[in-house]
DNA sequence: CCAATGTGCTAAATCGATTTTGCTTGCGTG
DNA sequence: CACGCAAGCAAAATCGATTTAGCACATTGG
């Protein structure tokens, strides 16, 4: 229970607390203290196990060191996957990240916001679910430091990381088309985020290089938040409705993920009587036999990416700040499903 | 972005920044200040829109006034509930509370507890899963302060919430064997903890009040973190292995979701086909026609006593320490499944 | 009339760090 | 030899609160 703190490691070392502070803090250089010192101090600290007392350093310096981590569901793949990767990456700057998910509820968004007000966290990484539009452009307006990824909203100019979807989708049409399949499925969400647009956008680009008719290129849009069975039951009477199909090409996971339950509901096989496609890849995918492809977003660069952007705002990073808008390429994972 | 300080309600009251500390804690009368003085303080501190700057607080006082909540899922109607009581209860006693789900899984429980470690928070309410009987035992043993809900350890000696599981599960047998039914199939969930052996117990012990035979007591293990389909899987089969069966408890809410789409999957009408109880209520039982009978736990009497069960561990609250465990009694709710 | 007691408030220490200013030396230069 | 300058460290101010010790004045008693 006895915390060393900073003027304990002092007296251990005969010398004043400033010029311990100065040198665990990397300043002995500049502030020219000599290296034998310096050293000596080090190990003094190391050996009795001096750990800066966080609320103190709070106070003094204005900084928490906290990252607020908002994500829409903690259980999702891709967010789990995030999550981690922003931890490492925020520990390599001395950052700890608090993270909650607002399970698709705007209103738990909203609470979280305000918690992380409370906490006086110094930076917030948010995928913004639809809802949450005026709780960040309010953080925009107060001046804080936040980055956006996997989305954002046209009208809030924010600094945000996120995948190339119109450039994702293409890729996957254009890979069914390449292998013949013409009678293709659009599996979408029914939202007015830029990214659904983007992506339906691409679909149909897609078909219409290939000639394809606007009659025949099948779309279906399911309303947001749909429960899990409902989605499966959606997608089991489309499939049924356009018995033609010869292939699906789903916008989200989550659809890709109750796509595979219909399948296996409506007794299809893959890829014989279906091939498939899914934009974001999920577990599901790999292990589901025969496999299906996917487009694989690049979780781990978007997560460095967001981390560097929100770094160079607080100003830790040495690097000029340069563009705020960062879009990244997904890779095709290419399995047995085509 | 001009936080007001301490020092400039002292400023504009012109007293000592001392004395508008004592004054706005409450220890006027104690200090023997005017009440003239004193009401002035308030007004301008009021005025001022004074805010204390809860970092300094913290460091001076060691008290962060931050409670961790740790529940299993927060998506759960239960824990979702639990949670919202417990805020504004605490907020009552002028904590905040840092809430956080496992989702079921003890890695990420250690996590959380790592976290809550770090931020200090000054009390722990947890709905403890299987798995994390060790870090609690930790928390004991660094002295930290905690209260168990819903849950607890047999051999860990820890101030805890729950319902009264026994009484509960016996009043739902109690009703359906008066009303007649006397085939009843206990779905229960495969696990060691202390509330299902005791629930488990209440079913037999109700069977063999009505002399009904160990042989008809049908009961169902589900393993613990079954994927939901999985769970109904298990329903189905069991429900088609006992034809015979006049009526279903359930020992947890979740099994009586998964048992309602079973139901549906089956074409059983309820209660013509079958009687159905559940331990712990859930929206779905309200919803579901013809709304399905439930035992519910007295959620907000729950988060109340947990929460003053805590407050008396901190010294916050007046009264003196006394039982520490404090076990509550389920109400139950009849609606037309039986 | 002076000590004892009470009253009402302020000054100063403290929590644990960071950061600016300042104080000694030693050395080189004119 | 005096002056200036730099090196190397210590002292003190600061962040924004809480809390203890104590000061100045008034009242009372012997």
């Amino acid at each position: 229970m006895n915390r060393v703190s900073l003027k304990d490691v002092a007296k251990k070392a005969g010398v004043a607390p400033s010029t311990v502070s100065l040198v665990l803090n990397g300043k002995a250089k500049q502030r020219r203290i000599s290296d034998t010192l310096a050293a000596k101090i080090q190990s003094v600290a190391k050996a009795a196990g001096y750990q800066p007392h966080p609320v103190a350093v709070h106070l003094r310096t204005g900084q928490s060191k906290i990252l607020g981590l908002i994500v829409e569901s903690i259980s999702g793949s891709f967010f789990a996957a995030l999550a981690r990767t922003i931890e490492q990456e925020a520990e390599k700057y001395g950052y700890k990240v608090l993270y909650c998910s607002t399970e698709n509820n705007p209103l738990k968004g909203r609470e979280l916001i305000q918690m992380m007000l409370k906490y006086q966290v110094d930076g917030y990484l948010i995928t913004p679910a639809p809802g949450m539009e005026k709780d960040i452009q309010q953080l925009v307006q107060d001046g804080k430091r936040l980055v956006l990824m996997d989305s954002y909203f046209e009208h809030i100019d924010t600094p945000y990381v996120l995948i190339d979807n119109y450039k994702g989708i293409y890729t996957c049409m254009d890979h069914l088309l390449k292998k013949g399949y013409r009678k293709i499925g659009f599996v979408t969400v029914d939202l007015e985020l830029v990214q659904l647009q983007q992506r339906l956008q691409a679909y149909h680009n897609a078909c219409k290089a290939y000639k394809i008719p606007a009659a025949q290129q099948p779309v279906l849009k399911i309303p947001y938040n749909e429960p899990a069975k409902n989605i499966t039951r959606h997608i089991n009477s489309f499939l049924s409705r356009h018995k033609t199909l010869d292939a699906v090409l789903f916008a989200t996971n989550y659809l890709g993920v109750a796509g595979v339950e219909s399948f296996t509901h409506l007794g299809l096989r893959i890829p014989d009587d279906l091939a498939v496609v899914c934009f974001d890849d999920h577990d599901v995918f790999r292990l589901y036999p025969p496999g299906i492809s996917a487009l694989q977003q690049p979780i781990a660069d978007i997560a460095k990416a967001a981390i560097s952007l929100l770094m160079k705002q607080l100003g830790a990073s040495k690097g000029k700040i340069g563009k705020q808008q960062i879009i990244l390429e997904g890779r095709f994972i290419q399995r047995k499903s085509t």
